[in-house]
DNA sequence: CACCAGATCCTCT
DNA sequence: GAGGATCTGGTGG
């Protein structure tokens, strides 16, 4: 299929259904230094209400206050060294987030590498993005890119379909991990890994489609 | 202004 | 599985 941004009702949904239908979904980074691209492997929701491992639990402050935007925007924080990508869901005043956890590469991953500090030519794509500190790295994200719209591909940040659909059994959930409140909550997603690397041909694949129709929109 | 707690990662063991 | 590197923002004095 042609690929398609992601539009604004995508995201004006349940934080949970949101971070599952991210799942197979491309996030796409396009700056000075070039294209990078991935396919969307793991993520966690983070609960606009009754969800104190969220950002938003305490009320809006500065640090957090991306995520009280409508649902498509970027809430960008960093973690002691690392920018960290949510993609905020469910309307505007409702501080519902996704965190991207894993990406598997499909463009640039070059200049991933290079974003990583990794100089070894021979490692495997996949472990450069396999967390959410190193896709954020590995994007070239910084603060300054908290709060930008992903529905538009103005600011360089954006999620396309590319077709890809999972099914429910694809589909593995668990805790929430890294976190001490509310540890124990089942909402932590993740393709399962074996499908990541029998997909990974086809994903190149319709990226190669995707390129041959003219650019990233 | 000082303290401290993190939605992490990497290197050992 | 444990511990250190290293940084920002929230909270309290």
């Amino acid at each position: 299929m042609e690929p398609t941004l992601l539009p604004r009702a995508f995201y004006l949904n349940e934080t949970t259904a949101v971070a599952r239908a991210l799942l197979g979904m491309v996030v796409v980074r396009a700056d000075t230094e070039g294209v990078v691209a991935g396919v969307i492997t793991e993520t966690e929701a983070y609960l606009p209400y009754d969800d104190p491992a969220a950002h938003g639990f305490i009320g809006r402050t500065q640090r957090n206050q991306s995520m009280f935007l409508d649902g498509g925007h970027a809430y960008i924080h960093t973690l002691r060294q690392y920018p960290l990508l949510d993609i905020v869901a469910e309307p505007a005043g409702v501080p519902g987030g996704v965190l991207i956890r894993s990406l598997m590469p499909i463009a640039g991953v070059p200049l991933i590498a290079k974003r990583r500090g990794i100089t070894d030519g021979d490692i495997d794509p996949v472990l450069l993005t396999n967390g959410p500190g190193k896709l954020g790295l590995s994007l070239g994200l910084t603060r300054a890119l908290d709060g930008v719209d992903m529905t538009t591909t103005t600011a360089g940040l954006f999620v396309v379909d590319i077709g890809i659909r999972l099914a429910a059994a694809d589909i593995l959930v668990s805790n929430r991990i890294g976190i001490t409140k509310a540890a124990d909550a089942l909402l932590r997603f993740r393709v399962l890994p074996t499908l990541v690397r029998e997909g990974e041909e086809e994903y190149f694949r319709r990226l190669g489609n995707y390129g041959a129709k003219g650019g990233m929109g």
